[in-house]
DNA sequence: TCATTAAATTGTT
DNA sequence: AACAATTTAATGA
C-alpha cells in the first residue's frame, strides 16, 4: 500500500530522483498532518521549521495588514511545495497559510531540507525552477492587478493553479468551489461566479459543479478581457 | 439498485 | 446577504 505521502513523492520531481536510502530518510522525517478547512497550516511570525507540501486539498498564502485587511497572494493546490524562501533566509514566516478546505499537508523539517540542499542536485534544480517560476508569476500578477479587471484576475488565478511546473500531475480538472475562487482572488463569490461564466463563454474553461476544467491554459494565462 | 434525505454548491436577486 | 434550485454523498430498504 502506498501512503498519500508516497504518492506525493512520486509526483514530485525532486523526490523521484533520490535514491532509495535518501528517499527513506526524507519519508521517515517528514510529518503529515490533516488540516481542516479554515485551519492554519502555518502562521505569520512563527519560526520556520519546515518546508511544506500540499498532498491533498487547497491552501492559500495570505497576510493581514494591521488594519485587518486581508490580502491573498496565491493559492497552492495538491502537488505544490512552498516555504523554501523563509527557510533559506532563516527569517520568521511572513505569511499566514490557511486551508481553503480540508487538506492533507506534509512538513519536511528544516534539518532534512538542509540535508537535501547539501546532497541532492535534483533537489537544488527543483528549487531553482520553482523560485524562477514563482518570480514570473508574481511579476505577472502585479502587472495584471494594475491593468486589468476582475475577469482577468480570475483567469490568471486559475491559470496559476494549473502551472504544470509548480503543481505537477494535477491534470486539467481541479476541484474548487466558486467561493474558493472568490477567496483566492479577493472577489465576492457572486463576482467570481460572473467571471467564471464569462471565461466559460470565451471557451477557456468549463464550469462544473464543485470544480472547473481548463480548456485552453495558454489562452487563460494571457486573457485580458 | 433504487429512493430518501442531508449537505454542499450554484444561480440569482 | 439571503433565497431557491441543483448536484452530490450518505443512508437504508
Amino acid at each position: 500500500m502506498t501512503s498519500p505521502l508516497d504518492q506525493m513523492f512520486e509526483r514530485s520531481r525532486w523526490a523521484e530522483q533520490l535514491d532509495a536510502s535518501q528517499r527513506e530518510r526524507v519519508r521517515s522525517e517528514t510529518v503529515v498532518r490533516e488540516v481542516a478547512a479554515n485551519g492554519l497550516v502555518c502562521r505569520k511570525g512563527e519560526t520556520v521549521e519546515a518546508w511544506v507540501g500540499v498532498i491533498e486539498g487547497l491552501v492559500k498564502i495570505s497576510s493581514v495588514s494591521f488594519e485587518g485587511k486581508l490580502v491573498t497572494f496565491t493559492g497552492v493546490p495538491a502537488g505544490g511545495w512552498f516555504g523554501e524562501g523563509s527557510l533559506l533566509k532563516d527569517e520568521p514566516r511572513r505569511y499566514d497559510v490557511i486551508a481553503l478546505r480540508d487538506s492533507l499537508v506534509s512538513y519536511v523539517p528544516r534539518a532534512t531540507f538542509q540535508w537535501l540542499l547539501d546532497t541532492s542536485i535534483a533537489f537544488n534544480r527543483f528549487l531553482l525552477v520553482q523560485l524562477n517560476e514563482r518570480l514570473g508569476q508574481f511579476i505577472a500578477t502585479v502587472e495584471y492587478e494594475r491593468l486589468l479587471g476582475p475577469d482577468a484576475r480570475v483567469a490568471r488565478c486559475i491559470a496559476q493553479l494549473f502551472n504544470p511546473l509548480l503543481y505537477p500531475g494535477s491534470g486539467r480538472q481541479l476541484r474548487i468551489s466558486q467561493s474558493e475562487v472568490g477567496y483566492l482572488t479577493g472577489l465576492s463569490r457572486q463576482r467570481a461566479n460572473q467571471a467564471l461564466q464569462t471565461l466559460e463563454a470565451s471557451g477557456l474553461i468549463r464550469v462544473e459543479y464543485g470544480g472547473i476544467t481548463v480548456a485552453d491554459l495558454d489562452g487563460l494565462s494571457r486573457y485580458e478581457g
